[in-house]
DNA sequence: CGGGGGCTTGAGGCCACTCAACGATAGTGG
DNA sequence: CCACTATCGTTGAGTGGCCTCAAGCCCCCG
C-alpha cells in the first residue's frame, strides 16, 4: 500500500529529531514510532498538520464534534492504515487512540518533497486519498439511507474483513464508538447486535461482548443492501 | 436511457453527432466539450472511468443507489467543479445532469501521464481529491448527527457560498434532490424551508420556490452548529 | 385548458432516541 | 486475593422526530 516513504534516509532522521523535541507527555519515543495509551489524543482539530501517521499496532478513531458534544466518527484506522493526511495546514478532525496504539510518524514536509521528486510516491498518496474518499462515499450512503440493522450489519462485515483472525473478530472499540461511527445511539447498536445474535447470525466468545464470531456471513450480507 | 459510450475519444466525439440527431437542441459546443440535457446520465456506477469532467455550466448530481431505490447524493457539482476522479478503473457512483449542463472532458490516461511528469499537476490532483474528502467528512457529520433543520440550514449556507448572485440564490435542484443529499425526505425539507420562511430567515422570489434570498445569515448560521 | 410534475401541508405511524434500571466487566487499592 | 468502584453493555418503557400516506395548490408547457 504505502511503503516507499522511507526512501529518503535523511528525511527519516530529520523527522526523528523533530519528534524527539515534542515528546512531552504520554508518547514514548522508539525511533520514529510513538505509542499512545488508550484514550489519549494523537492530534486535535485545528492543530497544525505537520505529520502523517501509519498505524503499526492498535486502533485509532478519527472524529468531528458539534458544539454540543454530538460526535461523528468518520473512520477507524487499524494496523497498516495511514491517517492524518490533510489538504490545509490544519487537521480537520481529532484522532484518538482507542487502545494502546503504536504509530509511525512521517513528517509531512518530507513526504511532500518526496512526492515532488518521485512520481510513484505522488501516485501512492493520491491513490490512498482516493481510497479514503471512496470509503467516505460509501459511508455517506450508510448514514443517509440505511436502517439501524443494515448499518450494524455493514459495520460487522467491514470489521470482519479487516480484523478477523482464526474465525474470531476482536473489536477494539466500544458500543459508543460503534454508535458514533454509524450515526446511532449505543442502545440501538446493542439491540441490533442482540437481534443478530437471536437470529443465529453471530455469536459471542467467552464473557467478552467484543469478541464476535460471524456464523452466517451470507445472511448478514443480506442486510447490507 | 443513454448510448453506451466507447472508450475511444474519437468514437465519443462521433457519438456526439448521433446524440445530436436524437436531441432537438444544440448539443455540441466545442472540441472536447459536451452538453448533457436535463436529467440525462453522464456516467453510471460500474462504468469504466476513462474520463474526468469539469463543469463549464449547469449542475451535476453524483449519487449511489441501494437495491431498493434509496438514493444518497454525495455531492452537487457546479460550474468550475471537477468530478469523476476515481481510484479504480470503474466509477463508484452515477453522475447525472440536473439541468442542461456543459462539461469539459479530460482523458484520464492523459491526466495520469501529465501528473507523472509534472509535479504541479500531481499536487493539484491530490489537493482536489483532499478537498473532496474534506467535504465528505463534513457531510458525514451532517448525515450522522444533525437534525433536519440543521441539515437544511447547512445546505442553504453551502449553496449560498457557491451560487448566490445579486443577493439571490437560484437552486438548480429539486426538493427531492436536496432531500437525497441531506438524508431526509422531500416533505421534511419542505417543512424546514417553510419554517425558516416563517421565522423571517429566508424569502422566496417571485413564483419560483427555487429562488431564495437569505435574509438573516447570522441566524441561519446559528442552526449550523 | 388539461395534464403532469414539483411543492406544500396535514394526519397518523413507526423507528430510533431518551430515560432508566440492572448486570457484567475490568481496573484499583487495600 | 478480594472488595470496591467506574465503566461498559443489555434490556425495558415511553417519547418524539422524521417518515409515510394523502390531498390539494401552483406553475409550466404542451
Amino acid at each position: 500500500m504505502f511503503v516507499r516513504v522511507n526512501a529518503d534516509p535523511a528525511a527519516r532522521l530529520n523527522s526523528l529529531g523533530a519528534l524527539g523535541m515534542e515528546s512531552d507527555s504520554n508518547p514514548i519515543v522508539s525511533l520514529n514510532e510513538f505509542t499512545y495509551r488508550k484514550g489519549t489524543e494523537i492530534y486535535g482539530e485545528k492543530e497544525p498538520a505537520d505529520y502523517v501517521y501509519r498505524v503499526e499496532s492498535g486502533a485509532v478513531r478519527g472524529y468531528k464534534l458539534l458544539s454540543d458534544g454530538r460526535r461523528q466518527i468518520s473512520a477507524f484506522h487499524l494496523a497498516g492504515d495511514v491517517f492524518g493526511l490533510e489538504s490545509g495546514s490544519e487537521h480537520q478532525f481529532t484522532a484518538e487512540a482507542i487502545v494502546d496504539t503504536t504509530v509511525r510518524l512521517i513528517k509531512r514536509r518530507s513526504l511532500e518533497s518526496a512526492a515532488e521528486s518521485d512520481a510513484l510516491v505522488a501516485r501512492n498518496l493520491l491513490s490512498m486519498t482516493m481510497d479514503n474518499l471512496q470509503h467516505a462515499e460509501n459511508h455517506m450512503l450508510l448514514l443517509g439511507r440505511k436502517t439501524s440493522l443494515e448499518r450494524v450489519a455493514a459495520f460487522l462485515l467491514e470489521m470482519d474483513k479487516r480484523l478477523t483472525a482464526a474465525g474470531v473478530m476482536v473489536l477494539p472499540m466500544s458500543r459508543r464508538d460503534i454508535a458514533d461511527y454509524l450515526g446511532l445511539t449505543l442502545e440501538t447498536v446493542s439491540r441490533a447486535l442482540s437481534r443478530l445474535h437471536e437470529l443465529g447470525i453471530l455469536g459471542f466468545i467467552g464473557n467478552s461482548q467484543r469478541q464476535i464470531v460471524l456464523l452466517d456471513r451470507r445472511q448478514l450480507a443480506g442486510f447490507d443492501l
